[in-house]
DNA sequence: GTCTATATGGCGATAGAC
DNA sequence: GTCTATCGCCATATAGAC
């Protein structure tokens, strides 16, 4: 009888959490007001505070689903039984195709993480990250690779920052280098998925013959 | 006469500066407030407008002051004679350096710069940062070294983001990969000025091997 | 130049009708 | 569940005395 209440119920939460992640994203937690969500919700601004009480809770519900994408392809690249680099590959595709769909996630994260270091912890945990496994197989595999004197956590540090941060520093990027060429720029970041990885071999075949 | 009153009107505008660049950077610009920024200055917060007339023109000319640490090293890379791979070194070490005094920097840059990208072209130009120069310059150091196929812009790209990435991501790398034990933390920020250029030294000798 | 006191506006939050 | 009306706070900004 109530379908009617029941699905528009489930559909204004729906359209409160997309709006909110948009919003939130591109004006930041303190540059979004309760009115701007609700005006890109399409829905009176009272009814955020029915659904979430305030705006701190609102925010952190939409903060740790947005937070969670960052997850899976950090989990992917330590579980798969692939060989090392293939899994570098598939890690910088996958961060790739996910970031290119989510532009502004990464400021947003960082910005947020920086303001407030210990909230990941938890999230972290709930996500099943297991760190020091991860990075007890990078190193064999990459002594296997001849790099016996690459940490993992370095290797780890330098494809993430390669992969993030050009969505990261876009505006200056962009800017510097494109001329303020945003079609060329989405180019560029798409080449990214094949210039890195390639990177990464040139210095694997490096590492292997420096080694003899 | 009025050295007093000149001197102390010096010292107030310094301090008042000095104090609003460090407040700004932890709490992000809506998240400071002028009592806040009064409050670390020690000066009484109307002072603040009397010098600066209002926050955002305190804002814009703190960001500015504080965008402009992010161009020398930038510079530097294009206009030195040196041999590529040792500039290479030097702005890794360059940029590392002023990170480590400036640990806030990159979060507080990229965030602002992301929520108004037009802001930054003017004091690219001011500082005299000339790119279409530089990636020419680049590109044939590239193809000397034997890596024709390395667009030097992503070669820039991922220079960056190897160097200022684990600033901007360090409550999340400090977290998963060093058990949030900050002065590991900190040594492992000073070994990725050996780190980065050993990687890409690696690059260049796999391209070279591949040439052939 | 520096202070105290005050004006102004915006935003989050809630009460209450429907 | 959804809306209208309203309260109260806090931060920016300014007026005016010293």
């Amino acid at each position: 009888m109530n379908d009617n209440k029941q699905s528009r119920e489930i559909d204004t939460e729906r359209r409160i959490l997309e709006a909110s992640a948009k919003v939130f994203m591109m004006k930041g937690k303190l540059g979004a007001s309760m009115q701007d969500i609700a005006d890109e919700a399409g829905i009176n601004r009272t009814l955020l505070h029915y659904y979430f009480r305030n705006k701190d809770k609102l925010f952190d519900t939409v903060f740790e689903k947005v937070f969670a994408r960052l997850i899976p392809a950090m989990v992917s690249i330590m579980t798969s039984d692939q060989p090392f680099q293939e899994r570098l590959e598939q890690f910088v595709e996958a961060y790739s195709d996910m970031l290119l769909e989510n532009p502004y996630l990464p400021v947003f994260v960082f910005q947020e993480i920086s303001l407030n270091p210990h909230r990941i912890a938890e999230t972290l945990k709930e996500q099943g990250f297991s760190p020091k496994k991860t990075f007890k197989k990078f190193r064999s595999e990459l002594e296997e690779a001849g790099m016996d004197d690459m940490d993992p956590r370095h290797l780890f540090a330098s494809l993430l920052g390669m992969v993030i941060f050009p969505y990261i520093g876009r505006p200056l990027f962009q800017t510097i280098a494109f001329q303020d060429d945003a079609k060329a720029y989405d180019a560029f970041l798409d080449e990214r998925k094949k210039q890195i990885p390639q990177l990464l071999k040139l210095a694997f075949i490096g590492a292997s013959v420096q080694k003899q």
